[in-house]
DNA sequence: TCAGTAAAAGTCAATCTGACTCTAACTGGT
DNA sequence: ACCAGTTAGAGTCAGATTGACTTTTACTGA
């Protein structure tokens, strides 16, 4: 008999990962949404997430709801915006305080796929529970908005990468191609990365060196908290 | 006899203005602060805010506690980050969803300033109730990390205003001196502001233009919704 | 051993930026 | 009436940055 006098405090993320498009083969973004089991919107693509318990920090809602539900465990996460609208849910008022969320590639081909977790482009997505559309639009917006792109990339990545791979994922967020000796020419002198010395072998041409981020640089918007979690 | 099991949501908001700081006599940021009339932290200050209402929006909820503890009328406002750590208010749990706002220099003059509503320049604070110092922090720093100044500085002053205007908010906020000339051939290619025709007269050196800002140009972000104030 | 391909380095011109100089336009004091 | 002081606003120049492009290096597979 909880009163509804006061709105309801939710919790949703928004995860993006990076996968190859079977129409243009190219990186593009992804994300997962879980069916809806309850009403209101019964049976609709939702984000995933749910009621914020009493003694939870919010981060920590985020990062548990998702993991509940899809079995991801995010390299980045990020408060995105709340969301507030009377009216946004059918039924009592809904407060829901929305994270954004980036995970590698590989973990993300772990996660859990089912009738209830699928993946979709971020750019084709099916008509979404109450206003997680616009949402998701936002999310997409911030993330190609960002100034600083060099934790965004890393996050997609394993703790190596070619700069090739990076290249990969800027071109994928920006939506266009980058020169590859001018990308490598900004990369280098930005110092956030660092070359490993090591080569990938077996490549049927030259072999690229592997690099890793340098943590020793930059600090993106991750709230008033500073790092959070990556 | 509202549940307290589900925690609180309160909506505050941090407001700027621009004006001298007697000190220097450099144009500073500076923020109004009200008392607290109840426990917890009775007499201390913090930032103006209240309860959401059950059928409020929130940036209006925002607006109007900041109208009735300040009396002033934002030209900016945008939603800054929601704070939930449990614990971040002594009692029950509190949500707080946090704005932050500016207004105009002539605006703020006209202000309610009386025992319980004061103005401090924003970095020699007092120590303030619950997180409030924190949060006052982060609010400048994205006020100051903000890619785009123009319609930021344009919030600041009044319809028209002198590039040397201008230049004046752009230093306060950068909390460093801009040349002149670059400043000028900056803005007059960004295309951010039109020259109005008219000139300031009575000053007692060469005449400056006036200018107004250029609508038709640029958005900041103001959240998933466009232009909400302003 | 050669053809193909991607990595990585290098070149060059256009643009942008910061520091600086120079001229224009006004008022207030003598 | 005019000069001193001061700010507006235009112009110059060198160094840094960026995009487009070329060249060289290093590998595999036929």
């Amino acid at each position: 008999m909880t009163g509804q006098l006061q709105a309801a405090l939710a919790v949703s993320t928004v995860i993006f990962t990076l996968r190859p498009d079977p129409a243009s083969d190219l990186s593009t973004l992804w994300l997962p949404l879980v069916r809806r089991t309850r009403e209101p919107h019964l049976g609709q693509w939702a984000l995933p997430g749910g009621d914020l318990p009493a003694d939870e920090e919010l981060a920590a809602a985020a990062a548990r709801t998702l993991r509940e539900t899809t079995g991801l465990t995010p390299k980045y996460l990020e408060q995105l915006y709340t969301f507030g609208d009377p009216g946004r849910s059918p039924g009592g008022r809904v407060v829901s305080v929305v994270y954004w969320a980036l995970v590698e590639t590989g973990e993300a081909a772990l996660a859990v796929v089912d009738e209830n977790v699928q993946w979709f482009p971020a750019d084709r997505l099916p008509p979404l529970a109450f206003d997680h559309n616009r949402i998701v639009e936002y999310a997409l917006w911030r993330l190609r908005t960002k100034v600083e792109y060099s934790r965004i990339a890393h996050a997609f990545l394993g703790e190596t990468f070619t700069l090739a791979q990076l290249r990969d994922v800027h071109e994928a967020v920006l939506q266009k191609a980058l020169d590859p000796a001018n990308f490598r020419r900004t990369i280098e002198s930005s110092g956030t990365v660092v070359d490993t010395g090591q080569r990938v072998a077996g490549v049927p041409h030259r072999p690229p060196r592997l690099y890793r981020y340098n943590d020793s640089v930059n600090a993106t918007d991750l709230g008033p908290f500073g790092p959070a979690i990556g």
